[in-house]
RNA sequence: GGUGGAGUGGCCGAGAGGCGAGGCAACGGACUGCAAAUCCGUCUACACGGGUUCAAAUCCCGUCUCCACCUCCA
């Protein structure tokens, strides 16, 4: 078994091999908590907790850093145009994350480091480098710190590109840059900025720059040299080719393998662009099933630009409450099933580079197979199988058996109300049972439209008939 | 200008030299009093033009279209 994943640096997938035998340690970029999370926003999250449940599985012992930016530029302008403290703003965002990760079923990493609780570190970090040669205070007295990215000859590595190749930024605020490229290790306090947002420094007050916070605090947490370093595509660059430049250069070997996750489009352009107020999470979650918008998002290979559509995320949902249906039925021939061995197919496959796709044909070949067992007397057969697809959903984190998601169902009044329907519609049945039984089927048909109109579809099973909201 | 990615059947989406992923939708059949669900079957696709090869969606050359990144975007 060996567990592959394509690294951005060497373009090429290729077999993880943890620096501790036995676990892995993962540094991913999360969110600067400026606005509300809209779809795309919690992909990274979604897609990195697939790759930490399957490394899970596969007996790894994986500790997952995933940080909160909590200050820069646009939560500043931001809160400043709405009228409220900065780190208010950012707070209720991180808060309003956190909510959405736990919709989704997102498992807690770790630990989830704030940058603004990292300052020192960084600080550290940055005097390094400049001890080192490779930062700069700038000459201009604006307190800003830079990264010199000449004195970096490797600088480029991650994204593929040579320094003198690069578009030279049109930086409305060339500031005291030696070269235009170089970018900012700790910004400067300007007077416009309130005093909250800045910490003292061997350079003045001032505020962290972007990506320092995610080297001090992948330093802190796993170490000079840790496994997997993850985040979105737009990241690649300058984000992580400034980390991994800074780390390096302050003498750390730092991550092994680095993986990027593609974007969730809309209208075939970054969400970002044209975003309305539709694909928070919370409005998308007015509309869909978190369930089925988790199996959306985790069934579309990581590395893959998926094209968000209500209807695609619906058609999804179709495909996947089909295997919850037959899990339900499955529960109700057997009594109960527990998860087992995933098969050996879908363990190829996500030992693949994450293969989610392939590993998902698995799931529905799986769930076919079973449907067909599922006319017949209960089996161990059956029961193997059905304990497949439930390993296999665990994975996708979409087993609508596992507390996370059936929590809400089996507590107080939603349970209540739900005896409360089953004992009515029952009686309902047993009518309509009875109609049938004399063969008046006009009468049976409009206890079955009666409890259609009401929302609950009736379906006539071998074992009688069952009923579920539709 | 530089770097990376994409174009696949009605739709969504895998694959990356031969053996037709999978799902959704549609249609036909089985089952059913009728349905629903389920099962079986049907619908043979890879932007375009060349080339390599016994064999190309896959490799090479060229073209077109789209997207992303190029210093604080997931």
């Amino acid at each position: 078994m060996t567990i592959r994943l394509y690294d951005t640096v060497s373009r090429e997938v290729r077999p993880l091999t943890p620096l501790v035998e036995g676990k892995v340690g993962i540094y991913l970029c999360g969110l600067t908590v400026q606005s509300e999370p809209h779809v795309g926003h919690v992909r990274s999250a979604v897609n990195f907790d697939l790759l930490r449940r399957w490394l899970t599985h596969r007996g790894l012992e994986v500790t997952l850093i995933r940080n909160v930016t909590d200050i820069d530029d646009k939560i500043l302008v931001k809160s400043a145009e709405q009228g409220r403290p900065w780190y208010n703003l950012a707070y209720d965002m991180a808060r309003e994350l956190t909510r959405a990760y736990e919709a989704l079923n997102v498992l807690p990493p770790t630990y989830e480091p704030l940058a603004t609780g990292h300052v020192p570190e960084m600080i550290a970090l940055i005097e390094a480098l400049v001890e080192r040669g490779h930062a700069y205070a700038a000459a201009d007295g604006s307190g800003d710190v830079y990264f010199d990215v000449r004195s970096w000859p490797a600088y480029g590595e991650l994204s593929g590109q040579k320094i003198d190749e690069m578009s030279p930024a049109e930086d409305a605020d060339p500031r005291g840059k030696r070269d235009p490229r170089d970018f900012a290790l700790w910004k400067g306090r300007k007077a416009s900025e309130p005093e909250s947002a800045s910490w003292p420094s061997p350079w003045g007050p001032g505020r962290p720059g972007w990506h320092i916070e995610c080297s001090a605090m992948a330093l802190k947490y796993l170490g000079g040299a840790f496994d997997v370093h993850g985040g979105g595509v737009d990241l690649r660059f300058p984000h992580h080719e400034n980390e991994m430049a800074q780390s390096r250069a302050a003498g750390y070997d730092f991550a092994s393998t680095w993986m990027h996750n593609a974007w969730i489009t809309t209208a075939g352009e970054k969400m970002s662009k044209s975003l309305g107020n539709s694909l928070t999470i919370p409005s998308v979650l007015e509309r869909n099933r978190a369930i089925d918008l988790r199996f959306y998002m985790v069934s579309a290979h990581y590395r893959s630009t998926v094209e968000f559509s209500f209807e695609a995320l619906d058609e999804a949902a179709a495909g996947f409450q089909r295997i919850e249906h037959f899990l339900e039925r499955a529960v109700a021939l057997l009594g109960t099933v527990e998860p087992g061995e995933v098969p050996p197919a879908f363990a190829e496959a996500m030992d693949d580079d994450l293969g989610a796709p392939a590993a998902v044909a698995v799931l529905h070949s799986t769930v076919r197979e079973c449907n067909k067992l599922l006319g017949g007397a209960p089996t161990d057969e059956l029961r193997d199988l059905a304990g497949q697809v439930r390993a296999m959903l665990g994975v996708l984190g979409v087993d609508p058996l596992d507390e996370h998601w059936s929590a809400g169902s089996g507590s107080s009044d939603e349970q209540r109300l739900h005896d409360a329907v089953d004992a009515l519609v029952a009686g309902l049945l047993e009518q309509r049972q009875e109609a049938r039984k004399s063969k008046d089927f006009a009468a049976a048909d409009a206890i079955r439209d009666r409890i259609k109109a009401a929302g609950i579809e009736v379906e006539d099973t071998p074992s009688g008939p069952v009923w579920s909201l539709r």
